[in-house]
RNA sequence: GCCGCGUUGGUCAAGGGGUUAAGACGCCUCCCUUUCACGGAGGAAUCACGGGUUCGAAUCCCGUACGUGGUACCA
């Protein structure tokens, strides 16, 4: 019987949370809940110089409005509570202390000084690396070099000390990659890495290695940034627990930006004009605002869809998937390994879709609170589903159904006059003063009754309805754009209408 | 510098020895619609380069180039 399957994403909260990291949780997500297994938050909270308060928090709240709640975690709880590193600091020194007495690992007391001597040395003697491994070991001052004697009195002491694992040179690292295949790397190319810093807090690399078999992680899918130190993980499984009982590893592509090459970062989105994290994040330190995805009027089902296939695609020509549809068909396998570069248009192309496909009910709460951020108290959702149903096909992202529908609310303070004036004539006038008349004489107001007067109107006038169209449009939205006219008028009802018309005529 | 990973149109990509090298975004043309969209029909545009292996290479192998990541008491 096979282990149920654990992934966990584990960030640390140091600010906003960027597209490569949202989708870096969709895949593990995806992955989770394909197998029926868990998806477990931890917080990585061990760097204290750029910790942020608040960010575990916006992270959590991004996640939530992603739809992809954790089934662990610091907020949630579980069995293998604490979920932050810092929470967890006394458990991961056991490990590095075990590390040691296996021969594995090793106290260095080296002070920053040293270690930049060191690598200036290194530097002149034209070596072309400049790693703590075992060929300077034996030249610093670690427990290695030290008698028994000198490394006890240093620690007694109260000497500020590092643990390093301790790396043996000519040996070769294999693991394979659920994504990349086979890789391997040469021990001689793996540093020293630090496990447990001064302060007494562990490395990444301690901490994932720990906390991965503590809390039963299975698969432990990350971004490729990772690659390189993967060597050193894998030693301190093999050191610590057994390769075994290592997790399988897959290591995501990065996301790039669209023009040039790079890392998408911030700064790119800033720069280009879209967003890049998932949602408006406030850095506490300086006040400024990052843009996100889901304020800009992105709905969270386009957001999941289009990262989920930035990277990963099912092998058939669909495009868009639902959230449960990406759980039936993800499969890690068919992840690229190349980075991809974001594209914004697309995005939007998603967005556009999603809003034509989700139903009215499930729009309006979004919708709703565009109008009222602009100022429109909506009274009656009714009339509010009915413009959804009008102009959802024309809108890319949420904001868009204010600039599309706004003027049910609010009749137009400006007409686009250019528009109409250069063919208007008394004739026209005249029509629209007879539609009127006509108008209000109008027993109902339906749809096709307005249309059938307007035309039949026209006709008797002489003038073909086609150009009467334009300026009634004017007359109703103020400018060229907007869903069929008649729709508009059958929706405005039948008074708001008139006063449209003859407030324009006295303009035109 | 060293180490790792990658490279199919502008972008996302299917295809993994024989294909007219799918599809999508964007762009262009036309139809629909006397607004703008939606929808429909078309179009331009691609296998980084050089060597092999093979009857045959986008596909396999080796180089090169380019890109990218790492090279911290950051993750």
């Amino acid at each position: 019987m096979s282990k149920k399957v654990r992934v966990r994403f584990a960030p640390s909260p140091t600010g906003g949370l960027h597209l490569g990291g949202v989708r870096t949780v969709l895949y593990n997500y995806l992955f989770a809940k394909k197998h029926g297994g868990d998806f477990i938050l931890r917080v990585e909270d061990t760097d204290q110089a750029r910790y942020v308060a608040g960010a575990e928090q916006y992270i959590i709240d991004c996640l939530n409005w992603c739809g992809l709640q954790p089934d662990e975690g610091p907020h949630v709880g579980g069995p293998f509570a604490p979920y932050r590193q810092s929470e967890r600091k006394e458990l991961y020194r056991k490990y590095a202390e075990q590390l040691i007495a296996d021969g594995h690992a090793y106290y260095a007391f080296d002070t920053p000084d040293e270690l930049d001597k060191m690598r200036e040395l290194l530097k002149t003697k034209g070596s072309h690396s400049l790693q703590y491994d075992h060929h300077v070991r034996m030249n610093m001052r670690n427990s290695l070099k030290l008698l028994a004697d000198e490394t006890n009195s240093l620690l007694n002491a109260g000497t500020p000390y590092v643990i390093r694992i301790k790396v043996d040179p000519d040996d070769q690292v294999l693991f394979t990659d659920m994504i990349r295949g086979d890789i391997s790397f040469d021990t001689n190319n793996v540093d020293d890495k630090v496990l447990l810093k001064a302060d007494g807090m562990p490395t990444y690399h301690l901490a994932v290695v720990v906390d991965d078999f503590l809390m039963q992680i299975t698969h432990a899918f990350r971004g490729e940034e990772w690659l390189p130190s993967a060597p050193v993980h894998i030693l301190l499984w093999k050191y610590l627990f057994g390769l075994d009982k290592m997790p399988q590893w897959a290591h995501l592509p990065l996301i790039l930006k669209p023009d040039g090459n790079g890392k998408l970062s911030k700064r790119d989105g800033d720069r280009l004009g879209f967003p890049v994290y998932a949602m408006d994040w406030k850095d506490p330190k300086t006040n400024e605002i990052t843009k996100g995805f889901k304020e800009l009027g992105f709905l969270p089902e386009a957001f999941n869809n289009l990262l989920a296939v930035l990277g990963w695609n099912d092998g058939t020509e669909q495009e868009i998937f639902s959230l449960e549809e990406l759980i039936e068909k993800f499969s890690i396998e068919r992840v690229h390994k190349g980075g991809a570069k974001f594209d914004f248009e697309k995005a939007k192309w998603y967005n556009h879709e999603w809003i034509k496909k989700t139903a009215v009910e499930d729009l309006r709460a979004n919708v709703k609170e565009v109008f009222e951020s602009n100022g429109v108290k909506i009274t009656d959702e009714n009339y509010l589903d009915k413009i959804i149903t009008l102009v959802k096909d024309r809108c890319t992202l949420i904001p868009d159904f204010f600039t599309q529908g706004g003027f049910f609310f609010n009749a137009p303070q400006q007409l686009d006059t250019d528009a109409v004036k250069p063919k208007w004539n008394a004739d026209k006038a005249a029509f629209f003063v007879d539609f009127c008349t006509q108008l209000k004489a109008m027993p109902d107001w339906e749809l096709s009754t307005i249309e059938n007067e307007f035309k039949t109107l026209a006709a008797t006038k002489n003038i073909k309805p086609g150009e009467l169209q334009l300026p009634f449009r004017v007359m109703l939205v103020g400018g060229k754009f907007g869903p069929a006219v008649f729709e508009i008028a059958a929706l405005l009802g039948k008074e708001e209408t008139i006063r449209r018309i003859n407030y324009a005529l006295t303009l035109f």
